[in-house]
DNA sequence: ATGGTGGTGATACCA
């Protein structure tokens, strides 16, 4: 035994779908759950009228904001200071889909919305899908060339695994489960030798999902979900992760996402 | 095969 205690830090990550819209949940979330750092996607919400108030009540004092209105947009609120915030625009359209950290311990924190690709899986008929598809090949390039600690969090829009879905054959056609992007998140991690921190802790075939559609009539009942929600480490930061689990119950609460939060705790 | 729900912002569009 180390006579110094290991510092812990616990970083959750969360598709909020309007962050506007769901203050409550986000309080009882800090409250419950207490993370040190929480990631959101899909904040809806321009920098400037960003809810701070709500996180530095309950500590978060440190905020990186890519906000836009209307769609899309990321946070970082941190209870511990974060450095160099930065703002990825791989497409280069103006669309607020990434936002970046460093720790003082080192530890990078890219947050990320990848866009979902509408609804026809072909890009000839679909510009959302080739846009999908194209977003993946720029993180791919920009995950090629990484060289320090970096977690990698957020809404993927791909369930890569067979058992990441409710069901393979029902959803091999739809979007965020076609073979061409699950080909695309394979090369993805392959480059930069990504640990799938949700797969390290619940290999397959485990359940585990993190977004269930508002169009079911009992969503738990159904249990239609899918595994968009990623968090992915490098693997000298996957080895100081002890925990990992998607937080379902927040998908019950009152006016909920429809995403779930992915909570991984590390001891460094 | 179809439509089912929800956010934004005021009409369709996006998820």
């Amino acid at each position: 035994m180390s006579t110094k205690a290991k510092q812990t830090l616990k970083v959750a990550s969360w598709n909020i779908n309007s962050v506007r819209a769901r203050l409550d949940i986000v309080e009882r979330f800090l409250t419950e759950y207490a993370p040190d750092i929480l990631c959101l996607q899909e904040t809806k919400v321009m920098n400037d009228v960003f809810p701070e108030g709500l996180f530095r009540r309950h500590g978060y004092n440190h905020l990186a904001l890519h906000g836009q209105r209307m769609h899309h947009g990321v946070a970082i609120a941190s209870k511990v200071p974060i450095r160099d915030d930065d703002r990825l625009d791989w497409q280069a359209n103006g669309e607020a889909r990434h936002v970046g950290v460093r720790l003082d311990n080192g530890l990078r924190i890219e947050n990320v919305y990848v866009p979902a690709g509408g609804e026809e899986p072909d890009r000839t008929i679909n510009p959302k899908f080739g846009q999908k598809l194209d977003f993946f090949e720029r993180m791919i390039d920009w995950s090629s060339k990484l060289d320090v600690p970096t977690l990698l969090v957020g809404d993927f829009n791909v369930a890569p695994l067979e058992c990441d879905v409710w069901s393979h054959k029902q959803l091999i056609n739809v979007v965020s489960h076609t073979a061409i992007e699950c080909a695309l998140m394979d090369r993805l991690q392959k480059a930069h030798d990504w640990v799938d921190l949700g797969r390290h802790f619940v290999p397959p075939p485990g359940r585990l999902f993190t977004w269930w559609s508002y169009r079911a009539h009992d969503w738990a009942k159904s249990d239609r979900g899918r595994r968009l929600d990623h968090m992915w480490a490098s693997p000298e930061v996957a080895a100081k992760a002890v925990s990992h689990v998607v937080a379902e119950p927040v998908r019950s609460w009152a006016r909920p996402s429809d995403h779930a939060a992915l909570i991984t705790e590390f001891a460094f």
